[in-house]
DNA sequence: GTGGCAAAGTGTACGGCGTCCACAACAAGC
DNA sequence: GCTTGTTGTGGACGCCGTACACTTTGCCAC
């Protein structure tokens, strides 16, 4: 591989970078994963890719459209996140315990993210930007889908399996992303900050439980 | 009243001010109302006031701190309009349901003001800072709490009223908190950014029955 | 090969921001 | 009426995002 990839250092001995638009969107979503999207500075970015601040807008066309693809790559990240607590979710033969299962891992995974990659997480959400029937594959995880749909599909298995009446369906991610992300905010920024992780675990059932009989 | 408080202009005569720190937070909260937090700057508050920027550094020990000041302010304005919610709400001679009405009335308020104040509102969120048993008179409405206040005065009539049962109240200012809030992101910066007031209210009922149920 | 051209970097500069320091205008008390 | 502490001014610094003109480079047609 060539070597200006690896070093981090402005050693560069070509002139070109060669991948300046990717070693941009990483050093911005490093800037992201801590200190979050105020952090996400395009002056800093390129000096991280050793290169001079107007370089970047060979590739965005400006500050935001920088941060925008931060974003997708933190959305795609918490896609992911909530897949990886999918697999883990505590099978069952029985269909309708399945599904509720899976929709708690959905809970659970999006918590947990906004707990361990606060930075990334309020990165995601911190710029206004359609998500819902977006097909923009930089925001998803494994499985092609954002974390909207992914939402989506463990709420259309609940329907599946008798759990959530069909009249119930429609508009109920918004219902559950409401609960859960409000109880992700209280966390990060609100009343909830100082919680310990006790506390936060006890809420966060608890709001999955709210969810699941209120939907 | 003195002459200089009332105009924008930077005409003073005088050298003193006279309120300069109200003027600043007053300049300060105009700025969040249209525009968000971001759009607190301190140089244009000053600008506004018709003073030299480092004028603003006798009164507030940086930026940050305006903000805070003026979060404080955006913090009370939604206790206010909460209030107010709460003093429109239908009446009933039985108490539980009175009780019930109230706490709608709470979620209510806060996302009229969420829609109606959207600048404030994402402000008085913007920043880190604890609000639950905060007695900063600063962030209060007309009776003296604060919104997370009012939020568990409510639900204490719903405990007193035997709507809610004792052992569920403790931490129910966090569920109920969660989902109204995160419905309210949905709705400002979210994939609800779109919808109709239609939609839009028939969802907020939707969540605070969902609260109401799942509490 | 070589000449030319578009793409991808650099350099300089501008205005805006938050903030620091030294100084000037004022109000009040001795 | 002079002193002293408070409050506002002026100028400067180092950041930021960004515009414009320039150079270096890879590549393709001849």
């Amino acid at each position: 591989m060539d070597p200006q990839k690896k070093s981090r250092r402005p050693v560069r001995r070509t002139f070109h970078h060669g991948s300046l638009r990717k070693a941009l969107l990483e050093a911005g979503i490093e800037l992201a994963r801590d200190g979050g999207p105020q952090a996400v500075v395009l002056r800093e970015a390129t000096r991280r890719a050793g290169v001079a601040p107007n370089a970047a807008y060979r590739h965005f066309a400006s500050h935001g459209d920088l941060l925008r693809g931060v974003r997708a790559s933190a959305i795609a990240s918490l896609a992911l996140a909530i897949e990886a607590e999918i697999a883990a979710a505590p099978r069952s033969k029985r269909p309708a315990e399945a599904a509720r299962n899976n929709l708690r891992a959905v809970g659970r995974g999006y918590l947990k993210f906004a707990l361990t990659e606060s930075g990334l997480f309020r990165t995601a959400f911190s710029v206004p930007d359609r998500v819902e029937n977006d097909a923009d594959s930089a925001k998803t995880g494994r499985s092609g889908l954002n974390p909207f749909q992914i939402l989506g599909v463990a709420l259309d298995r609940l329907v599946e399996t008798g759990v959530l009446p069909k009249a119930r369906r429609a508009g109920a991610e918004y219902l559950a992303w409401s609960a859960v992300h409000g109880l992700a905010y209280l966390i990060l920024e609100g009343p909830l900050s100082g919680a310990s992780d006790k506390e936060i675990h006890a809420l966060a059932e608890r709001v999955l439980k709210m969810v699941e009989n209120g939907l």
